[in-house]
DNA sequence: TTTAAATATGAAATCGGTTTCTATAAAATT
DNA sequence: AATTTTATAGAAACCGATTTCATATTTAAA
């Protein structure tokens, strides 16, 4: 086990020219002898030669990887965008390196840090803590040392202070959807739960919420929109919330902030022993597709997103440095949750 | 945006030492007088400098990163033992690079290669298709050139004719915990669905299934044992094919190979109306969790089999290549599933 | 046939660190 | 005061590739 492993020189010296001609044969942009050629390659298939990428990456400046940091890949969420831009950043020759901050700034300055000095050619951003006004938010200035050298590539989020590109999903196109989609059904009374102020993507779909129940000329109650968080235990706390409310005050079906939410609200509903609400959940993720009922969802435009991402990542370390914002289409996946009342 | 980024030559021509002295001020393992340290320290901290660790893994012939090859980071069940492994790797050092091979051979060889051209410092395999005894599985042959050279930590599997090292959940022992706990509720038909035949978590699960059965002197039915995949769809399926018995010669109870069929399974008595078996799940991911009802499930020890994986791999690069196998206790996670008749 | 252009290859510098070996200065010992 | 230790720091080699520059060999053009 881990016998010292060949170099170039060695494949040279067996053939009898220099490691530049070895470098040559297997770059094969410029020309080599076809009898010369041929001996190296025999030479490297017989002793299964691999090329260092950790020397080629010292002289060539360019180590081929990219970071992606995210709060949390368990999150299915960020994990389909996730496996999108590896799957597509393959194609292309690079390597991401996937970092969990665990939705801690601790982790993500250090992880940060780390992509740094490992010399990823560029960093994809995705649900971070960076300057959002949270108790724990990591300062633009903490990180802009680092920040600041690389080509950053925010997915669905933005920061404020900082040079770097985006890809988003339309969110207020997906409540539209959403808003849509329910009043095509009948529904007159549209509550929206989950989220937290101040968070963009939140921010987004409550405005866009609101607008919406304008433009469709439906009521509107403070009661009917709760924030909460974004996971189970919110879903089930906003239904209990809700049922505060006198019966005929209660709206007919709901939006969630995302999947999880709503999974929520259905563990509610089921424990309350309730006709459930009608839902829509937002991201379309394996949960909506996999709960009983199904849940129909706003789906963000997966591979889009991550292939925009790593494309105009690939594309900013060379070109110049205006910064592009990316805004992409959300779909709906129409599956049971909206007829769960005939059950 | 992408200047130029300081060496340690810039720091030490500033400070006027060598750049023998500022590397070693920055490894402090080595006498550098007080005045010097704080002249380099200053500056390191003036330019923020931060050393290329590209360069350095040349150098010192470490990288400090190790390989993590699984199918599909979007199952939980994956991404909680890559999540668990990450942490502890990154207080010892190491970074983790993710490569799902999406269940594909080619996918799989590939990325062994490109780790093995990155110089990681070992790998550790989830879920592989390396000689299984699958249609398109990979031939040990083909990889072993890269498997070979590095220390190879494989989770929840083993690979006949490779040296590698392995942690595994005793699943015979969770199997137990399931049977007995659906014992202990009153259940003398328990039936199993999900799996393939021929993988080795199924067959050990299904043989300890048989034995248990045996042990416990309950019926077994051929009927109630169903191959079929691991997936919802095949939790569907499973249910569709056991109410083509005669009612009374249903089981009562039903373990799932995952706790994605359980998932499958609630679904397909929601859509035939039926009073839902009991349940108990394999994994215990977040899904078993979230799902409502929720679902009782035989949990991995998930953070030792992340700690062990690297702990097992880092230390085997430096010991003897005799390889290690450990085996790790599962415990039960009791959820409501079991009661769902109160439903 | 002579000269110019194209092809094929090697020598050596380089990337940015680490480490060994050596030299000097300072401290401790005799 | 002379000698031995010890602490400090530099010079230079090295890790394994790539690439520039120069050179030798062919081939094409004049």
């Amino acid at each position: 086990m881990k016998q010292k492993s060949i170099t170039i020189y060695d494949i040279a010296k067996e053939a009898g020219v220099s490691s530049a001609t070895v470098s040559r044969v297997i770059a094969r942009n410029y020309p080599v002898s076809a009898k010369t050629r041929k001996k190296v390659l025999d030479l490297i298939d017989k002793y299964d030669y691999q090329p260092n990428a950790v020397a080629r990456s010292l002289t060539k400046k360019e180590t081929k990887m990219i970071g992606f940091v995210l709060p949390d890949i368990t999150n299915p969420f960020f994990s389909q965008v996730f496996i999108e831009a590896e799957k597509y950043a393959l194609t292309k020759g690079y390597t991401l390196i996937l970092c969990n901050s665990m939705n801690t700034s601790e982790m993500e300055s250090k992880y940060l840090k780390i992509l740094s000095e490992r010399q990823v050619e560029g960093i994809i951003l995705m649900g971070g803590r960076i300057n959002k006004k949270l108790p724990d938010a990591v300062e633009v200035s903490e990180v802009s040392q680092v920040l600041d050298k690389l080509p950053v590539m925010m997915i669905n989020g933005k920061i404020d202070g900082l040079h770097c590109h985006s890809v988003r999903t339309d969110e207020a196109k997906g409540m539209e959807l959403a808003v849509n989609h329910l009043v095509r059904q009948g529904h007159k009374k549209i509550g929206l739960i989950g989220g937290v102020n101040g968070i963009t993507t939140t921010d987004i779909k409550v405005e866009a919420y609101r607008n919406l129940l304008l433009k469709y000329d439906l009521t509107f109650r403070d009661s009917w929109q709760i924030y909460s968080g974004f996971d189970v235990q919110t879903g089930e706390e906003a239904i209990d919330k809700l049922l505060m409310l006198n019966k005929d005050k209660l709206p007919t079906a709901l939006i969630g902030i995302n999947d999880l939410v709503i999974m929520g609200a259905l563990k509610a509903c089921r424990r309350k022993r309730i006709k459930p609400f009608d839902f829509v959940g937002f991201d379309n993720t394996d949960l909506a597709k996999n709960s009983s009922p199904e849940i129909t969802s706003v789906s963000h435009p997966y591979s889009q997103l991550g292939e925009k991402a790593i494309d105009l990542l690939i594309n900013a370390s060379k070109s110049s440095n205006e910064s592009k914002d990316i805004l992409l289409d959300p779909y709906l996946e129409v599956r049971e949750s909206c007829s769960i009342t005939k059950l």
